[in-house]
DNA sequence: GTTTGTGAAGTTATTCACAGCG
DNA sequence: CGCTGTGAATAACTTCACAAAC
């Protein structure tokens, strides 16, 4: 029998791989044709057989003896992270945080592309960004039915989320990004991520202040990068 | 024998106590004087025993029949979290990315403060970002040594990350946090972790890419609100 | 009756350690 | 030899289920 069609992936997994991905693309660029999992653990801040062991979900990518081919791994992992498809996403909210968000690499590459702007206030409505004109929130519902976002991403105050949310959902977005501070809710079959800016300020704190109080001496700690995701995957 | 001084307290736990924070603050702004842990979870996201048992780590604060009292219990939080103590910030990098943290309530609020802001532009330097001046780069150091930050804020593009990232260390900075996108290297006593704007993006790819070849109309997923952290803990 | 707090059971993730391949 | 890929062992985390407290 063949293989199933697509394996099941572990959600730590999941998670690790877009650092795996950053990585990997710096070392295409500089150039270098083979990497080991000793020294790509190191680079991403985790142990060698984490490493391998991911990979391994995907297939076996590696030579033995020598290492893995960063530009072949990379697009390996580029294609189960679906980034060879299309992903258009709207953006609402476009004080600091949202033009930030529109002009990082990460929101036009790899599949990825800037699809809509949008922001409440009439002095921003009409200003470019990244050479795209943003628009009156009033028009999401149209714009986002002749060119449909797949993904939303809200980076409004936390005051106005909700609402931005109820909208995108109710215009049939069916994925939801979220960094205004603030928790929100929708409907259970549309899929939401919440990233808040300071929540890492505050896990650090947490391990800082218990550190400072054994005596700044003993400062061991592993995990030197950590990158979203807690736990387990939809069905 | 008396308690252990500070009981252990998971990883996966700190990485949601800041979801509970943001909620009880809702509650206790909104009047609400009881919660149950079926409530707190369906806002959070989670399950009501997973609530439960990572409150019943800080200690036994509720009351069975009724529920937890938001204050109480956010305060609790705040101190476990180490947010009653004083946490200078420093940001380097002050393009929008810069902008929208130092003016975001987290880095203002529960104990952290941002000390000083620098950027290398010097179109920029002398402005002011929430009544506060941005400063030169060259004079990190100095800053640095009369009210030194415990944690370093990178938002520079990827390219600078790592000169800023060893010059914060080198000036003493503890623990670095980096929003830039791109993975740093640092010696192993400090603390570092690495927020990627559009690593969510990806992860999002991932579980829609998948759900879509399925069909659409299987569009299960619990796990709504995800945030922060993968696994394990400094020692 | 309701809801907490927690052992015990179940699940997922990490690490070890080594066979197998280049 | 060196390094991958992977079963087996360990550890971490989640969920269940219920006694105890209000």
């Amino acid at each position: 029998m063949p293989a199933p069609n697509h394996r099941r992936i572990p959600g730590a997994t999941v998670a690790r791989l877009p650092v795996y991905q950053r990585i990997l693309l710096e070392l295409v660029r500089g150039g270098t044709t083979t990497v080991s999992s000793e020294q790509l653990a190191e680079m991403a801040g985790v142990n060698a057989s984490k490493v391998r062991k991911d990979l391994s979900f995907l297939g076996s990518f590696g030579t033995r003896g020598s290492g893995y081919d960063p530009e072949y791994l990379l697009s390996q992992i580029d294609r189960e992270l679906g980034l060879d498809g299309d992903w258009p996403i709207a953006i609402v909210g476009m004080g600091n945080l949202g033009r930030a968000l529109a002009n990082s690499p990460g929101f036009s590459s790899r599949g990825f592309r800037v699809a809509g702007l949008f922001d409440v206030e009439p002095s921003l409505v009409g200003r470019r960004v990244r050479g795209m004109c943003i628009h009156q929130l009033d028009d999401f519902e149209e714009m986002a039915s002749s060119d449909p976002p797949r993904i939303g991403v809200i980076a409004t105050p936390g005051a106005t989320a909700q609402d931005v949310a109820d909208r995108m959902v109710k215009a049939g977005v069916g994925s939801v990004l979220n960094f205004a501070p603030r928790v929100l809710t929708v409907p259970p079959h549309v899929l939401l991520r919440y990233v808040d800016l300071s929540i890492e300020l505050q896990v650090m704190s947490f391990y800082l202040s218990r550190t400072d109080r054994r005596g700044s001496a003993e400062v061991s700690s592993p995990l030197p990068h950590v990158v979203g995701l807690g736990p387990s995957a939809p069905a």
